[in-house]
DNA sequence: GTAATTGCAAACCATTTGCACTAGA
DNA sequence: TCTAGTGCAAATGGTTTGCAATTAC
C-alpha cells in the first residue's frame, strides 16, 4: 500500500470521514507504509514513541479501532486478553506461533473454505476465522 | 459423557492424576453430565455456587485450566478477554453468535480442512481452529 | 503427617472511559 | 468558531498470584 501516491493517507482517512490528524497520520505511516502487518496496540505505541511523536496509548486504541470500523484493519483474536489488527483486509488467514505470540498470513489464500456449514436459523455468516496453531 | 458409570468422575480425575476433590467434583459434574458445552469461567462459578456450594472463583480458574492441560478441556478464543470452554474435546469447529457471545458447535464435523497449508520451516501443527462468526 | 488443594484478597494487565484541553476545518 | 480528536489518569474486568488455612490420601 503506497500511500504516498495518487491518494495519500490523508485522502484515504478523508475518505473514510476521519479527520487527518497528525497523530492518525503517524500511526497510518507505521501500518500501512510498510506492507502486511500484524500489529498489538502496545507494540505500534511502541513504535510511535520512537519516531519521537508524543501519541498517547488511549489514541493508539481509538485510532485502531476507528481504521478497523472503517475497515482499513481487520481484528484477530488468537489469545485471550491480547488483540491483533492486521493491515490486510482482504479474505484470508492466519498461523499462529504460539511460542513467540507471532501471527503470520497463510499463504495461497486457498484454506478450503468451499463447503461451509449452512448458517443456523436466521443468522448470517459474517466472516470465517481460521488459525493455524504451531508449535514451534 | 455418563460418569456415573464404570468410570465414575472421581476416576476420570485420579486418572489424570488430579485429586477428586469435592470442588474438582462439583465442577466436574456441572461441565460433563450435560452433554456438551462451551462455557466461560464465571457462568459455572454462578453455576456451582447455584448448587449450594462454595467454589471459589480461583479454584474454578485453576480447575477449568487443570482440565484443559489433562485433555478433559478445550479453550476456545473468540474474543479479546474471555476465554471459552468447550467439553468436546474431539475435532470440530464452531458458530460463534456475536450478538449473544454463545458459541456453538459447527454440526456434521466436515469443515473442509482438507488442503492444509504446510507449516512453515521447522514448526508443527497444533491444532486448526476454523470460528465461523454470525451476525444475526 | 504431609503434600496437594483451596480461598481470599491483592495484584495484574490489556483495554476503556471521563473529562478538560487542543487543534483541524 | 466549533466540533472532532487527544491526553491523562482513573476505572474496568477478566484472570492470576501469594500465602495461610484446609483437605485428601
Amino acid at each position: 500500500m503506497d500511500m504516498a501516491q495518487h491518494p495519500t493517507a490523508a485522502d484515504r482517512l478523508r475518505d473514510a470521514g476521519l479527520r487527518p490528524t497528525r497523530q492518525r497520520l503517524a500511526l497510518a505511516h507505521l501500518l500501512f507504509d510498510a506492507g502486511d502487518r500484524h500489529i498489538t496496540a502496545e507494540i505500534l505505541h511502541t513504535e510511535v514513541l520512537a519516531t519521537g511523536m508524543r501519541v498517547s496509548l488511549a489514541t493508539v486504541y481509538n485510532t485502531l479501532h476507528q481504521f478497523t470500523e472503517v475497515g482499513l484493519l481487520r481484528e484477530i483474536v488468537v489469545e485471550a486478553g491480547r488483540s491483533y489488527f492486521d493491515t490486510n483486509t482482504s479474505v484470508h488467514h492466519h498461523f499462529f506461533h504460539e511460542r513467540t505470540g507471532k501471527l503470520s498470513d497463510i499463504p495461497g489464500q486457498q484454506i478450503p473454505i468451499g463447503t461451509l456449514p449452512e448458517a443456523p436459523d436466521g443468522t448470517r455468516i459474517k466472516s470465517v476465522d481460521v488459525i493455524v496453531r504451531l508449535d514451534d
